[in-house]
DNA sequence: ATGCTAACCTGCGCGC
DNA sequence: TGCGCGCAGGTTAGCA
């Protein structure tokens, strides 16, 4: 599930909860993620004081008084704050206990990670990163320059980590909807215009979700229920033969770079 | 360098 | 009801 609003809503979720929190109790039940839980993660986060929460990218950050968590939650991850009595779920890899709370870590695919900050895998990780979307460096004059040269589908290009994170499968299709432009086009053949309509429906997507995954915070801490944004109406993704809400034409679906898209073959050229 | 594919895993929904 | 198949929000490794 975790696009970037899923993982901000997490880290807006459970800061409040941590921040000035010491970590006790720190169990891992399954070290066998996308990489492993590195081995002496339990003693080593145990009795940590938590200093901070942030998002980096889709990768959670979470700083205590000597040490630095990365930690990623891949297609199926996530945090939940919990009453310490709630019985473990299948695929609860990890508790940690929080004041009255527990923060646990569920993931039933496995594809994300828990690593120390410092680690040359975390490292590795985070030093290629491009541009929060949100921020003023990425723009449209980004996306542009970043593009010359390049013959790859628009999609794929801006779902490209090296060039802007946190633009994943449905709001790649989402944006490259609302800014009219074709997802196979190649990214080197569209105008400097154009890109900054791109960018600035990427802003307003990913703006629009977070407020709206922000109005359920509190499913984090009784652990039920999926962020809200989710349920937004979406214009275009999984609406495969549906009718476009500008056109009235069936949206279409293909394949590109390996992942379904969906668009227009009216509204996006 | 660029760009494409396979791979990592489990769960779910669908057709039979 | 059960079974097999295809597909799923991400990202890296490996190969042309």
């Amino acid at each position: 599930m975790p696009e970037l609003p899923e993982v901000e809503t997490t880290a807006r979720g459970i800061a409040p909860f941590l921040i000035g929190q010491q970590f006790t109790h720190v169990r891992v039940h399954q070290p066998s993620l996308r990489w492993p839980i590195p081995s002496d993660f339990e003693q080593r986060l145990n009795n940590e004081i938590c200093v901070s929460v942030e998002r980096r990218a889709k990768y959670l950050i979470i700083e205590t008084t000597n040490t630095q968590i990365v930690s990623h939650l891949g297609m199926s991850g996530s945090f939940r704050l919990v009453d310490p009595t709630t019985p473990l779920k299948k695929h609860d890899h990890v508790q940690i206990r929080v004041g009255d709370l527990e923060l646990r870590y569920h993931d039933p695919r496995r594809f994300g990670c828990l690593l120390w900050c410092e680690s040359d895998r975390a490292q590795q990780l985070l030093q290629h990163l491009g541009p929060e979307p949100l921020s003023d460096a990425f723009n449209g004059a980004w996306l542009f320059a970043r593009s010359r040269g390049r013959h790859l589908a628009v999609k794929s290009f801006i779902m490209t980590n090296a060039i802007v994170v946190g633009v994943g499968n449905i709001y790649a299709s989402e944006s490259l909807f609302l800014s009219g432009i074709h997802p196979q086009r190649a990214a080197n053949r569209i105008s400097a215009v154009r890109y900054e309509r791109l960018a600035a429906e990427i802003k307003e997507v990913l703006a629009r979700a977070i407020a709206s995954g922000g109005t359920t915070l509190r499913d984090f801490v009784n652990g039920q229920g999926e962020p809200g944004y989710f349920q937004q109406t979406l214009a275009v993704y999984g609406r495969d033969g549906e009718p476009c809400r500008h056109c009235a034409q069936p949206i279409q679906s293909r394949v590109i770079g390996g992942r379904n898209s969906y668009y227009c073959l009216t509204c996006q050229r």
